[in-house]
DNA sequence: GTGGTCTAGACCACC
DNA sequence: GTGGTCTAGACCACC
């Protein structure tokens, strides 16, 4: 990410996702300190303003915690960050099943797809 | 579809894919007469221009072949209709994998994705 | 020639002119007799009006001569004739050149054209 | 040319044949940049939109291509300018050849007429 | 009825 | 400034 962000939906939320996806990749593990509003923003490539909007909503939804003259940190709560996983699995799974049935696919042809997945994800 | 197109994308490109979908999904069978030009356009709720564009691109593409005075009609060869399939299915399938990626999510929760999968689209 | 007449410009001159071409083509030599208006006019797929107007013309001309209940002759005079292989031939040259200049091509490329012409025509 | 367009052929397919024309006589070198699509169309007194249709054509066929916001360009491929002088030479031979054939000239006459093009376009 | 072309004019994205 | 897309509506050719 940095710059590419879908122009049709607020930036502050894409950013919120982003941050997430970056927890349950690992990338930022429970607990760990996430880079400074200001930090961020140069990296992402928006205003602070629209960082620190982002850093309010996920401290809202108990995603990450800011303390006052110390920074903000992602929860401690392996529970909060495994439902997001979670989350963010199904939605790809019901995708890619609405776009299954949306082609119309023989159970043959489904089969070689799903193989196909899983020797690259391997 | 109706009404609904992605205003980031050209209408008439979005028809094209949404017409081909239709006959990869044997919605219109090789050879089958499409609606004609102001039919669908009515149908889809856009300018007969913008539908007329859209089944030109398809002509161009070798999908449809339109006669003057007699209307459209889908191509006689299915191996283009099945070609067309195999790609859709291939975009589908590496979009999924992206997306897994994206969440590095580990082999035994691609696993549960891949028997829900099968068993949603059996 | 037959059916095929542009639309743009009258048939019945269209029709002097094919006749013309045939004479200076030899197909109708000097003093031949002239299939009958009506013969001509089903041969050319044409009303036998516009065919009447079309010989009217061309006795006009002096290019025919028509004999009250004999029936139609091309003139005798063979200078008409020449002279109005002259003229077909003065305008293809021309328009050959004209065309050949709009292409603004080389010496040596006229060179070839004209070599190319020569065999074919031999 | 300017307001003459044969009303029997579409206008855009004779603005893309007289674009090319002017490309091959050197008028537009390779890679020149073309006037803009509001000024020729302007300059051939046709509607934008038939101007934006035969840039296409042009684009289509790898003769031009456009980059948006900048303009449209004749392409750096020579090649591809030569063979389109080969085509139109090509085609402007073999109809001088069926006309001479069909007045059914004698080669003396046939060589006159070559004689007099040499003189003509030297 | 069918599609093909053209004009007129708006609005947008990219530069 | 540039081209790209879309709508609206006319007129034509072919069937």
């Amino acid at each position: 990410m940095s710059t590419e962000f879908d122009p049709t939906r607020p930036i502050y939320l894409q950013i919120v996702e982003e941050v997430k996806k970056r927890a349950v990749r690992g990338q930022y593990p429970p607990g760990c300190q996430l880079p400074s509003v200001r930090e961020m923003a140069k990296a992402m490539e928006v205003n602070p303003n629209t960082m620190s909007r982002a850093y309010m909503e996920l401290e809202r939804e108990g995603f990450i915690s800011t303390r006052r003259g110390q920074g903000s940190f992602v929860t401690e709560e392996v529970r909060q960050v495994n439902e997001e996983r979670q989350r963010l699995a199904t939605a790809v799974r019901d995708r890619f099943v609405a776009e299954v049935r949306e082609l119309g696919l023989e159970p043959g042809q489904v089969e070689r797809l799903l193989r196909d997945i899983r020797e690259a994800v391997r």
